[in-house]
DNA sequence: CAAGTATTCAAACGAGTTGTAGAATATCAG
DNA sequence: CTGATATTCTACAACTCGTTTGAATACTTG
């Protein structure tokens, strides 16, 4: 068996091995093909979880994710190992995030796509930079409010920022200093949760503005970054 | 009609709401979630091109590569524009090549795509980078050669550099010098014409390499590029 | 080793996608 | 208006994907 056909350079390029590797290509768009693949990458960005905890964010069954979860890996977009009893997923690379951001910006020109973000996000509302939130916390004119999920905050948060969970944000009004501005933040330019967060505070009669997208942006851009629960 | 349950940001953030924002995206996955239409887009990447040609270079039909076009279309991935009897696409915007190409770059990572495109593109051989490139072409230390098809070369290609298609390379070899270096280029860096010229003009005593990516990173570089056919 | 919890697998059905072939449409040149 | 060319539309069969359900497997704890 010496590489039958296989001589030096002799036959690369050919149209067969070209179809397959446009095929490997498409299976990582296939991956894409669906919102709850979708959704499931966005959680990922905030950090590593288990299958349960997916799925009940994502509001879908336990086997269901689990399904889409196999898929994800397959494509090479997540990467998975085992704790005791549970296994955790995270997204297999900085790389992955850029494909997701990739994919909304394309679609962001979309009619649908335009008209949905809309309806989810509610009108624009004035939004703070990066850069500006790096230098408003640094010098103590601003405090910064995790309004994602307890788990998402410990699994990873920008540094300095109290949680306070949307949900809890009306009962824990008293917590939150009333002489700087408030600001916002959740999972990313897409989610809705900072949006709602401002909007109650506002009509709370608080000063506050909503980071223009989300942690995963924060992190990625090397910005200072804490894990764990807050302890104080 | 007084917009029944849109009070002021009142109804923000609803679960029906996100779903449709992901389908939106998820719309997006499934234009990329087939090999016809990767392969299109890298073709489009080229330069515009209309639909008869298009199914050609993919060797498909062209009902086929009309349906697929219009659904890139749909997914904002390409634009369409009529000349006389002829419709002609193109790339909707750098965004699609940046998408394509963090597609890729996750794919790569795959075990099948790295066998994929070891079989296409042959063994890995040394590859000149664009700044190298572009400073060698200036100080007349290499010439350029473009194997891709003349109608890729007359959409738009390197400037200064020569129109030799992979196909007629060997019989035109009379007209490449052979004091300086050739430097061969071709779609992208899963293409594997570069790889082709470079290996025939080695068999054929020429000193070659090929510049590691393809026209449309040297163009989004921003580097000089040129349209037209070269008349001399 | 038995019970409990977390996750995955298997089967099944409906829905959507792909590719083919032939008809229909739009534009242009006489 | 007619014929030629380029593209799109329609209809259909083969196939793949998404989801649900219930059973099976893997690991931990007592």
């Amino acid at each position: 068996m010496q590489n039958p056909g296989h001589g030096p350079a002799a036959d690369i390029g050919t149209r067969a091995a070209k179809n397959e590797l446009q095929e490997a290509f498409s299976q990582v768009g296939k991956a894409l093909a669906n919102p709850h693949r979708i959704e499931l990458l966005d959680l990922l960005a905030q950090g590593e979880r288990q299958v349960e905890a997916l799925a009940a964010s994502a509001d879908i069954s336990v086997a269901l994710a689990s399904a889409h979860l196999q898929g994800l890996r397959r494509a090479g977009l997540v990467t998975s190992r085992r704790e005791g009893t549970r296994i955790l997923y995270r997204l297999a690379g900085d790389d992955a995030y850029a494909l997701l951001t990739a994919l909304r910006t394309v679609a962001s020109r979309l009619g649908d796509a335009q008209r949905a973000a809309a309806e989810y996000l509610g009108a624009p509302m004035e939004a703070v930079s990066r850069e500006e939130l790096f230098a408003r916390v640094r010098s103590g004119d601003a405090v910064v409010i995790d309004v994602r999920p307890p788990e998402e905050y410990a699994a990873g948060h920008i540094a300095g920022a109290v949680s306070v969970p949307l949900d809890d944000l009306e009962a824990r009004l008293a917590e939150l200093p009333a002489d700087v501005e408030l600001v916002a933040y959740c999972r990313g330019p897409y989610c809705a949760m900072s949006a709602q967060g401002v909007a109650l505070l506002h009509r709370l009669g608080r000063r506050a503005r909503r980071l223009e997208d989300g942690y995963p942006e924060w992190r990625l851009a090397g910005l200072p970054v804490e894990r764990g629960a807050k302890s104080s």
